[in-house]
DNA sequence: GCATACAACTGGCTCAAGCCACTGGCTTGA
DNA sequence: TCAAGCCAGTGGCTTGAGCCAGTTGTATGC
């Protein structure tokens, strides 16, 4: 009997493709294949359990949809490494890490010994999308915003895809449309413009990625998106930025600390 | 020509399976096919691309990784509508809601309409996992925890899994081992053992979901989990608390609002 | 009027076979 | 020595067939 390997009636009406993944996930959990080692190929699989082989690739498939392993046409199938390499802290934004020069990107690659380049693939004046445009405060009908969409690797591997939102009128005419924004980034150019970012705003949700994301990102099946939608707001609690930030979840966290707000007499916040 | 359907030269070398997922989701994003409305059969599909079942079948279930649709056997396959329902603020911690006397999620729930209901699955005392005996500061190799399981439901559907885990030394022959911990729950009892809460450190990611987890948020294909490592520190900057959730993707979201540090002098942090 | 039974659909899952593209180790030959 | 070529093994993708289980509308019979 194989190590790992269940009687059929371990697991009562589930279907052949199941029961096979559900015991190769368990010899996954319990180490008995190792973290980067190969499973066995579909077709000893299909033979070890006595199924077709589209029955032990279906089982494969479901592994690796569940993120646990990957397949590499030619080599085998591999139990996936975890590894979390990115953590952006709720620190990035801070002020403080302004007297390095850096972006914050930069400023959190370099502290984890990568190599960062930023691509910028697009500037351009745009209708914004909904969501931008209520928390922007502009016009959703019509182009009122500056979109600089931007891609971030470390080491050559793609991280993340960032789209920053601007307001048109502002940004017109300003080093805001332009690739190399200057020195402290776009946000030194608001702070000339008279926004000195004091309280920001993330919106954090977790989804598939579209396949154009999967593309950009090098995304294996199984691994979903982490998405930020990123307000700044002003010393006048306005807001004067709105980015998009598109994280892999496999390789990306993100850390927030923050104080708790303390007891008081009569806060009505709503 | 059917409505969305390309020329097979379109995609010069993509396979069929992948042009018709590819033709689907344009006609989705284009709104051909609107919210809820079902696709058409697998058997259809496969007539009119010329393909076998299998084929066709194959095209919906990419679709249906990527989040985009939904399968019913007997009934169909579905666009799948989005919607967002919870949004956990950071603010949910605060201090000041106590005054309500509900516990945060009851809060938000209540603030969104929503009837809660919690379960308690167990409460035991247990050997923590690592990340967990890290951050609260306990060995990992002996049963230094409490770990209270908690199963989050709105208007009966299922929203999130918590595993919350407090120093058994604390715990131990209070009601932080019981399943109705008193008033203001188990930070109330907290709070009397010495433990104010003063600020907070939550790590995200995104992941799948075990087949576990599935199952009891009854989550469908193409739905990824958040995973928040939530840490609560006291007036002495010492943890407390640990508590890991487990949230469904495609019903909640977080959210994150905090001033940003201002610059200063030589603030060294690390 | 109403419950039952049925028929025609739907997706769920499997089979057995085949061809393709890619990998990696081995053999061959210069 | 080393490069080129071969070949066995791998996953990628499709075919066409079959059976099952769940759904829904319709016809039947009480």
């Amino acid at each position: 009997m194989l190590v790992g390997m269940t009687r059929p009636d371990d697991h009562p009406q589930q279907p052949p493709s199941r029961r096979i993944a559900a015991d190769l996930r368990k010899q996954i959990e319990q180490g008995q294949l190792a973290h980067g080692e190969r499973l066995p190929s579909e077709r000893v699989l299909a033979e070890q359990y006595g199924t077709a082989r589209n029955t032990a690739r279906e089982a494969i498939r479901l592994l690796a949809e569940q993120g646990l392993v990957t397949s590499q046409q030619g080599r085998g199938s591999f139990v996936r490494s975890p590894e979390r390499l990115f953590r952006f802290g709720s620190d990035r934004y801070s002020l403080k890490n302004r007297a390095t020069g850096l972006t914050p990107f930069r400023l959190e690659a370099k502290k984890q010994g990568k190599e960062p380049r930023i691509d910028v693939p697009s500037i351009a004046r745009e209708v914004p999308p909904t969501d931008v445009a209520e928390r922007l405060k502009v016009p959703a009908d019509e182009p009122s915003v500056v979109h600089r969409e931007n891609h971030y690797f470390a080491d050559d591997e793609p991280v993340q895809i960032v789209s920053t939102y601007l307001r048109w009128e502002e940004a017109q005419g300003t080093r805001l449309m332009e690739r190399k924004s200057g020195a402290n980034g776009i946000y030194g150019r608001l702070e000339e413009l008279g926004h000195r970012m004091t309280d920001i705003r993330d919106e954090i949700s977790a989804r598939m990625p579209t396949p154009e994301e999967a593309r950009i990102l090098h995304l294996l099946p199984g691994v979903p998106v982490l998405e930020v939608l990123h307000t700044s707001l002003d010393q006048d609690g306005e807001p004067f930025e709105v980015s998009r930030y598109v994280h892999r979840a496999d390789r990306t966290g993100l850390l927030y600390e923050l104080p708790v707000e303390q007891e008081e007499a009569d806060q009505d916040a709503q």
